[in-house]
RNA sequence: GGCGGCGUAGCCAAGUGGCUAAGGCGACGGUCUGCAAAACCGUUAUUCCCCGGUUCGAAUCCGGGCGCCGCCUCCA
């Protein structure tokens, strides 16, 4: 069965088959650098880098294009705002999202280029649409002569003449026609500016990416992805000129992730009620936001809340703790080898079958809600085996534990998250927590001892007061056979 | 006006013709514990917005209704 994807053109689920078998073109569009990335772009990101990292563990081998839009009208004003060159502005928000989603676990992309340093193979793309009859000059701008296309609005299923009908027609319009657009635009003075056959100028917005994607992955690509909000006009005028110049079929598969929301609400620039991943990051763990991210399907709106992300945080710990507790159970010394109770055995059963389950949902249009759904499944019947290994501790535990722990990985893998040593996730957890309390783990472990003599003594109020004065301080205590163990509060 | 989407437990969310309607968070009961915490076990949707229809069989398909949302303009 081969992976079924939805393709927004077709507005359905088509089987998925790459132009040549075993490799994969994508291109997902990326961002203007000109402000902070808000948790749109994060989703879009996330999304598309699961995609990404799917089709590898599929065997896929995919060459995958992220581009930096680094000139535009919104780099040239906030630039303008700032003071500062637009250079210096998009390179400043390009290590921004650098940081952004390094902290997400986005992959880098095979290419990432960026607008400004492929002049070159945009006027040539340009000189093609003139030469074809499909683009035009017009004092100094060029652009695209979109009746000249027939197939326009073929992908974002929109009528050309209604389109028509309803575009504003500005005074001392330069365009043959409303509905055509910008390829090249005559610069302004001040602005940043190329030398071009039609003068001075800079590129629209839309031929960057025709230009790339087809320098990168040629003239045709399996993956165009980005957010819906991309499908009109920027898909739109991608594909038409990048058909009209090389009479082929652009992309076969069309996909777009949905909206964030924020309590219920669409979430946008333009609307000003956007959140930024910087901000989301100061309050929650980025594993979280991202595993948050891929717990609805991506083509459904999402409604962002911090209520919301702090279940996925809570969720995520009960996740490396089990992972932590599988560490200790691996690194134990045990050496009988006591059958498993029945209990476990069938919890390993299942276990097993957890990755076929998840390539099967992946297989579904990246169905990565129902694979968090398996992947918490997965974490249940990890600690219901780790009760049964303390209620009887035997060898036949581990050897059971490290076979299904391989095809958990594969998950975890591929949605990019219980990945980190769990020792370590929980320490780096702690360290943080006593920072912004102020307080030391010399502080924290006296206590403890202080309790212990106290619990020694059967002083019960005196133990109970300790812990209580702990818990204040977000630090909760854990009595077990091997000691006072302590953990921080979630959030 | 044109195009599209959604309505599943207290909340979030999979499932789109037939297995017990995944999973998470929360709540309650139990095991464990001096008491807790964590973890596990059990309970929490006889029913999927409402009304009709198709079918041996529907949350899933069709028709109608109600409610919510998005796009048609720069925007992930």
């Amino acid at each position: 069965m081969p992976i079924q994807v939805y393709s927004s053109k077709e507005r359905k689920k088509v089987p998925f088959v790459p132009l040549e078998e075993g490799k994969v073109r994508m291109y997902v569009c990326g961002i203007t650098a000109y402000d902070r990335c808000h948790i749109g772009h994060a989703r879009s990101a996330v999304v598309f880098d699961a995609i990404y990292r799917y089709l590898r563990k599929r065997g896929f081998d995919v060459l995958f294009v992220r581009n930096f839009t680094d000139i535009d009208d919104k780099i040239i004003n906030r630039a303008r705002e700032e003071g500062i060159s637009t250079q210096e502005l998009a390179q400043r928000e390009i290590d921004n999202f650098y940081k952004d989603m390094d902290a997400l676990g986005v992959l880098r992309a095979t290419y990432e280029p960026r607008a400004t340093e492929h002049i070159g193979e945009i006027i040539e793309l340009i000189e093609t649409l003139i030469e074809k009859g499909h683009a035009y000059e017009s004092g100094g701008d060029v652009y695209f002569r979109v009746r000249s296309f027939p197939k326009y609005g073929e992908l974002s299923h929109r009528n050309i003449d209604e389109l028509r009908a309803g575009a504003r027609i500005e005074v001392g319009e330069k365009k043959e026609d409303p509905l055509d657009f910008a390829l090249w635009k005559a610069s302004k003075p001040g602005e940043p500016k190329w030398p071009s056959p039609w003068g001075e100028g800079r590129p629209g917005w839309h031929i960057e990416c025709s230009a790339m994607s087809m320098k990168y992955l040629g003239k045709t690509l399996d993956i165009h992805g980005g957010g819906l909000d991309l499908i009109f006009p920027h898909h739109e005028n991608e594909k038409a000129q990048s058909e009209a110049a090389t009479g082929k079929t652009f992309v076969r598969y069309w996909l777009h992730n949905g909206f964030v929301t924020i309590s219920g609400e669409k979430m946008s620039k333009s609307l000003g009620n956007f959140i930024t991943i910087e901000a989301i990051l100061g309050e929650f763990h980025p594993e979280a936001l991202r595993l948050f991210l891929l717990s609805k399907h991506y083509r459904s709106p999402l409604d962002y809340s911090p209520e919301a992300l702090k279940e996925t945080e809570t969720a995520l710990w009960r996740g490396y703790r089990a992972l932590y507790e599988t560490q200790e159970i691996l690194s134990s010394p045990v050496k009988k080898r006591r059958p498993l109770t029945g209990v476990a055995e069938e919890a390993l059963e299942r276990l097993g079958e957890l990755e076929d389950e998840f390539f099967q949902a992946m297989d579904d249009d990246f169905n990565t809600a129902r694979a968090t759904g398996l992947l918490f499944e997965g974490i249940r019947l990890l600690n219901t085996v780790i009760e049964e290994f303390k209620k009887r501790p035997s060898l036949l535990y581990k050897e059971g534990l490290k076979g299904v722990l391989e095809g958990f990985s594969t998950i975890s893998d591929v949605l990019g998250v219980l990945l980190k040593d769990p020792a370590a996730f929980i320490e780096e957890k702690k360290e943080m927590h006593l920072r912004s309390m102020g307080i030391t783990r010399d502080f924290v472990d006296s206590a403890i001892e202080e309790r212990d003599a106290a619990r020694k003594a059967k002083e019960w109020e005196k133990a109970d007061g300790i812990r209580a004065m702990l818990r204040e301080k977000g630090i909760i205590l854990m009595d077990t056979p091997q000691g006072t163990k302590w953990e921080v509060e979630i959030a």
